[in-house]
DNA sequence: CGGGCCCTTTGCGTTGGATCAATGCGCGGC
DNA sequence: GCCGCGCATTGATCCAACGCAAAGGGCCCG
């Protein structure tokens, strides 16, 4: 559970140039993104405000209590969203996909660290900027507000699942919601990529590594899944179901 | 962790005359509530649409998984916001208080049942009249926005508790948190109140009733609280603190 | 293709909190 | 005042998950 304390990598690379090639107009998350209820028209107001920001795995996308500079749409790859306690102890808060908004509470101050667990792709815009579009645009706040509204539920969810839970609904219902999760971004398959280690997701569930890394063996050996490289083939998903659900 | 399923209390009490003592001109809570960005003008019209709802102890404002009628304003007293699992473990996802808003979500559904713990008084708004008030009003919808993405930030402060903080750090970390809340609404005071029982703070911590009542007998001990009927008294707060944040 | 690195798995002993079982205690009703 | 009820406390035991240690396996790099 404790972690080193490292000094991590910042230098991702931006794109100044135009972005002929791939404007928001053919962004392949828009139609999931808090830019779906944008016209055309707006986006292209948006696009002169955004920037492209690319982080090879294990990069930083910003730090616990850093001033919160900007907000990012996820395009592309998986983030960690993770908190620290100053004794090391640390607890994921959650796992950003493609289709994510980051940034979503618009406080002073990031609350979680966002690290890249693979090479991710996002749209940067700056905390200023953003605040005098939503302003202008009563659509895109309301859009912004389900959103928020939605990370709520699911924040309330994760909460039971952390104070109710065993370690092995835990696990059974976090590979649920991750195909779930996957599905909803057209990675529809009975085996679901896991591009966290075990030591995220025991930092997610509040377990540790072990436990988790013992579920999932549990779990294979019963035949409800199937442990494969970077990821898990779910056999059973009907019992996983029952276990996730009680 | 089991509770009963017995049949809940419904019969609350509405004010159907008119408001003519109290009318929002000079609710109590309006300063902390949503309703504090609206003009004077702009409260009659909601006044229009709103009804006062009393609830005894124990009775439900809401239950679990009930379509979601209406959303609320908490003017007085406290309720206590759980979520079942269909085996009987019971996760309180927490406590509203004077000023706090109800149904924030705005799902089809109430994800929570709501219970008062002591006499409660409520401001009611029908779900469609008040999706219209938001819907006319942008300054309203920015005053709700800000207040659920506060929210979000109080429930990853909850998850980083119920999946990293020991029992003791639990409760000392909640008994500093009541007391902040508490302070925020003009309770100033060393003694906490407690409007709920052990098994309510057990059910939020994520512990049993009997750790939750040993950690609180451990702090009496060491002379860091004194345990009163109905609060606690916080002698050493700074030792408590200590302990939250580690 | 071999060595080193890092992550994962597994075995085994430990433990924090759960569970079981009394007992205590405040409060309302009679 | 005394009884009964619902909650809270305390003690004794248990067990799910933790912590440690060692072994396994994939992958990169020379």
């Amino acid at each position: 559970m404790l972690v080193d304390t490292g000094a991590c990598e910042r230098n991702a690379h931006v794109c100044h140039h135009r972005r002929s090639d791939n404007g928001c107009g053919d962004c392949k998350v828009r139609p999931i993104s808090v830019c779906s209820v944008l016209s055309l028209v707006e986006l292209e107001q948006l696009e002169g405000l955004s920037q492209h920001l690319t982080l090879d795995k294990g990069q930083t996308l910003f730090g616990q209590d850093e001033p919160a500079s900007a907000v990012f749409n996820v395009i592309e790859g998986c983030l960690r969203l993770t908190r620290l306690l100053p004794d090391g102890r640390r607890q994921v808060m959650g796992f950003a996909l493609p289709g994510d908004f980051l940034g979503l509470a618009l406080q002073e101050r990031h609350s979680v660290s966002a690290e890249a667990l693979g090479q991710v792709k996002t749209c940067r815009f700056g905390r200023e900027d953003f605040a005098a579009i939503t302003e202008a645009k009563p659509h895109l706040l309301k859009s912004l507000h389900a959103r928020v509204r939605y990370e709520l539920t699911l924040a309330q969810d994760q909460m039971l699942l952390l104070g109710r839970r065993t370690a092995e609904e835990k696990v059974a219902s976090f590979l649920l919601s991750l195909r779930d999760r996957f599905a909803r971004i057209g990675h529809n398959s009975v085996t679901v990529e896991l591009p966290m280690g075990r030591q995220d997701m025991a930092d997610y569930l509040g377990l540790t590594i072990e436990t988790v890394s013992r579920m999932l063996s549990r779990l294979d050996r019963a035949h409800s899944i199937l442990l494969v490289p970077g990821g898990v083939r779910l056999l059973d998903a009907a019992r996983l179901e029952r276990l996730a659900a009680s």
